[in-house]
DNA sequence: TGACTTAGTGTTGTTTGTACACGATACTAA
DNA sequence: TTAGTATCGTGTACAAACAACACTAAGTCA
C-alpha cells in the first residue's frame, strides 16, 4: 500500500528528551539506533507520527516502545525543521521533553527495549542528526522552567525528603542552594504535604517524607504566584 | 506531477499570529479566506510548508504573500497537531508569533493582499479551525515574554518616547504601570540610547526620542540579567 | 556512651519593589 | 503677552523579598 499527494510532503517525527537525576548527575535517556543512517549511534528516542494519532500520543507511544517508559511528565519543546537536518530526506521533528524518576525507570527493569541507557550530561556520546541541538534546547528549557514552576517533584519518587528536592535543584541548576532559604521558600508555598512518615534504613537521623499536593498547587495557580529558587 | 510515500503523511503548515499596538489596543492581523473550507472567514495567515524551505522561511514567505508584512520579529510558538483540527485531512501546523510596528504596516499601504486587516482583541470575528486556541497561546506567550525580555520595542517605530513604550506595556499587560518606576527600571538596564532628538508637532512639551541599543543588549544577555516591569 | 552523620531551625543586613506629587517645558488661544 | 493646558521628567520613604550565615537535635554505629 502507498499514499500519493499532489505536493511533496516532509516526513514528520517526534523526539523525546527524557531527563532523570541520580545522586550526583542530571541524566538523559538515549537509545542505540538499530538502523541506518547512523546505525549504532546513541540518539534521542523518537519516530514517525502516524496520521491517526496526535503529536503527544506519538511521543508517548515512541517513548514506551523504545524505552519502556510511560506515564511521565511530558511537554512540547520546539519543532526542528531545518532542510538539511536529516541526510535522507526532509524530516521535520516535533521535540518533547520529559521528566521522570530515574530510580523507578531503571534500564535493567525494562524488558522490551534492549538498548536504552542513561547518560550523564557531562559524559555524552556523539549524537546523530541535530540531536545535540535538541538536547541543548531541552536543558535550557528545563533550567528555565524549574525556576518558576514546581516541576522538581517530577524527577523524584512520590515521597521525598526536602534534602532530596534541594539536591534536584542543585543538580539541574548546577549551583549550591542555601538549605534554610530553600526550605523557607518551598514550605511557604504550601504545595507540599507532610506524609507524617520518615525515611527508613538510613545511618543517621531520618528526614520527614513529603509529597506534592496537586490540589493546593492548582488552587495556587489560579491566584497567580511566584516560584523561584 | 505527484508524490508517493510508503506511509500516509500529515500535511504540514505554518500559521503566523502577528501583533501590533495602536493608541489603545493590542491588535492582530487576520486575512479573509478565499477558499474552502471556511471560505470568507477571517483567519490567521499561514499556508503549506514546501519541502525545500525551513519552517521559519515558510512562515516569513506566507506572511509576506498574504499580508505584505516582512522583516518582522518572528518566533516559533507551538506546534498544533490534534487529529481533528482540520476537517479535510490530517494537518499539523507550526505556529509562529510576530511583532510589528502597526503604524508602519498599515493595511492600506499594501498592494498584493486585498483582504487583510487588523482586529482589536476585544473585537474578534469567529475563527476557523483551532485558530482561537492558537491565538490564545500567542497572547499568553506575548504577555509572558514581555515581562522578562525586552521585546516591547518590536511593537514601536525605530524611535520612540518612554511614554509610548510604557503605553505598549500597559496595553499588552492590560494594567497601569507607574511612570517613575517604569522609567527608573528601563533606563537602569542601559539598553536604550538617547537619540538626542525630541518629538515634533505635538501640542505640548516634546518628549525625548530613544532607540533600542542592540549592542548593549547583547552584552547584557551574556552576563545574565533580569527584565521585569 | 561517645563519635559521626544528616535533619531541622531564625535573625540580620541588603536589595528590590511599590506608592506617591509637583515643577518644568512647550504650545495654544484669547 | 499672558493665562491656560497638556505632557515631560524627576526623588523619597516604606514594605517586601532575598541572601548570608551556624548551631542544636535526633538517630546510627562501633
Amino acid at each position: 500500500m502507498s499514499f500519493t499527494y499532489e505536493f511533496a510532503r516532509p516526513a514528520l517525527t517526534v523526539d523525546c528528551v527524557v531527563f532523570g537525576v541520580d545522586e550526583d548527575d542530571l541524566k538523559v535517556m538515549l537509545i542505540q539506533r538499530g538502523t541506518d543512517p547512523f546505525k549504532g549511534m546513541w540518539a534521542v528516542p523518537g519516530g514517525f507520527v502516524r496520521v491517526d494519532e496526535s503529536l503527544e500520543s506519538a511521543a508517548r507511544r515512541e517513548l514506551e516502545e523504545e524505552t519502556g517508559i510511560r506515564g511521565v511528565f511530558l511537554e512540547q519543546l520546539y519543532t526542528f525543521g531545518d532542510v538539511e537536518r536529516d541526510p535522507r530526506e526532509r524530516v521535520v521533528s516535533v521535540a518533547y521533553f520529559a521528566l521522570t524518576n530515574l530510580i523507578g525507570h531503571n534500564v535493567d527493569a525494562r524488558t522490551d527495549a534492549s538498548n536504552a541507557a542513561w547518560f550523564a550530561l557531562g559524559d555524552l556520546p556523539e549524537l546523530p542528526f541535530d540531536h545535540a541541538v535538541i538536547l541543548d534546547a531541552a536543558i535550557e528549557r528545563l533550567r528555565g522552567k524549574l525556576r518558576y514552576q514546581p516541576i522538581g517533584f517530577e524527577l523524584l519518587p512520590d515521597r521525598f525528603t526536602l534534602t532530596q528536592l534541594q539536591r534536584v535543584y542543585e543538580i539541574v541548576l548546577d549551583r549550591d542552594v542555601d538549605k534554610r532559604n530553600f526550605r523557607k521558600k518551598i514550605l511557604a508555598m504550601e504545595i507540599l504535604k507532610d506524609t507524617g512518615e520518615v525515611e527508613k534504613d538510613v545511618a543517621h537521623r531520618a528526614a520527614r517524607l513529603y509529597g506534592f499536593d496537586k490540589r493546593a498547587y492548582d488552587r495556587m495557580l489560579k491566584q497567580g504566584f511566584n516560584f523561584e529558587v
